[in-house]
RNA sequence: GGCCAGAUAGCUCAGUCGGUAGAGCAGGGGACUGAAAAUCCCCGUGUCGGUGGUUCGAUUCCACCUCUGGCCA
């Protein structure tokens, strides 16, 4: 099989700006790897490429899903493996871009064979939890999966919650399915990294841009949301940076200014994990700015595309 | 002009019965397997507004000054 070419970095880092241009330069199709794009009625607060962008270049994974139903890191893995066949199958090169860094390593890395989400488990251990507190379902897990309550701090629910509901689920510990490690993407991949040096900079950039996305419409973006009322705040999609704020922001619990000062700042924070990831990154051709040429030259270099 | 209340970390504030100070937020670092734009962990020296005075010792008490609110003129 032959390879893919993945595009990352931070938010705001000129990402999708790069991809489009390769893209339309070599011949490729763009897959988004981005955990927000997916939901339908959400373009300005995830920075998705309009008509026109997708008009010129192909764009996958891209409203696949309603905001009330939550995409996943196994879906995305699928997804993008059978989308990259397809793209090679027509001779385009499929290019994978986008900043949700788990949705990436599950891609590269390949994910144990566990149990989906199951939102009537999920439920019941909520409330377990608002009955006896998050210590007392610790305990619980480490009854059963004493090497998954090692790992997993006390005082972290999301975490919790999903081993525990392995558990219910399976009958077996979130740890013994770690035994058996999913497989790595079956196509090699080139992976250019844009990591922009200067952190003030980067975030005088969010800045502008989340006030640009604001002029664009976005309370009105989300005031659309709002209507919907199966919508609400413990979805993954109302919790993405910028709608979650402005949710609250409509709800009356806070004022504009404060609304955009919290969602500057999550937005900021986001792009801090998003970098940490990269650190630890093996593989990666890093870059310092969305530099086409610079682009060019790493991937004539490489043999990994073909 | 007079009176009162403030002035402490980037921001909002707590506190020190006199022995040079700590929370939240922001920020930095890290973790990360079906919610990941999520969730969680670690990191707190700052002329305690300025100048004098009292004191072994003042950010703390006193005086004056500066600035910011409020009230009275």
């Amino acid at each position: 099989m032959n390879g893919a070419l993945v595009i990352t970095g931070p938010t705001a880092s000129g990402k999708s700006s790069l991809a489009l241009a390769l893209a339309a330069r070599l011949g490729g199709e763009i897959i988004s790897a981005d955990s927000a794009q997916v939901y339908r009625g959400m373009d300005i607060g995830t920075a998705k490429p309009d008509a026109k962008e997708q008009a010129r270049v192909r764009h996958h994974l891209i409203d696949i899903r309603e905001p009330t139903d939550p995409y996943s890191a196994a879906d995305f893995r699928e997804d993008t493996v059978r989308i990259v066949r397809d793209i090679q199958s027509r001779g385009a090169l499929p290019i994978i871009a986008g900043g949700t860094m788990l949705y990436l390593k599950a891609l590269k890395e390949g994910l144990a064979s566990l149990p989906p989400a199951d939102q009537s488990v999920r439920d019941a251990i909520n409330r377990e939890a608002e009955d006896h507190g998050w210590p007392y379902l610790h305990e619980q897990l480490r009854r059963v999966d004493p090497e998954s309550a090692a790992r997993i701090n006390p005082t972290d629910p999301q975490r919790l919650q999903r081993a525990l509901e392995v558990f219910r689920i399976s009958g077996r510990s979130l740890s013994s399915h770690h035994q058996q490690p999913g497989e790595p993407c079956p196509c090699p991949l080139l992976e250019i990294a844009i990591l922009p040096p200067d952190r003030a900079r980067l975030h005088r950039v969010i800045e502008e841009r989340f006030k640009r996305m604001l002029n664009l419409g976005l309370v009105e973006e989300v005031r659309q949301l709002k209507k919907n009322p199966d919508l609400h705040v413990e979805l993954p999609a109302v919790r993405a940076v910028g709608y979650h704020q402005i949710w609250s922001y409509l709800d009356g619990g806070v004022d504009e200014q404060t609304m955009i000062d919290m969602a500057v700042a999550a937005t900021r924070q986001l792009a801090k994990r998003q970098l940490t990831w990269l650190r630890s990154w093996q593989d990666l051709n890093p870059l310092n700015s969305p530099d086409m040429a610079r682009a060019l030259k790493i991937i004539s270099n490489s043999t990994i595309l073909g």
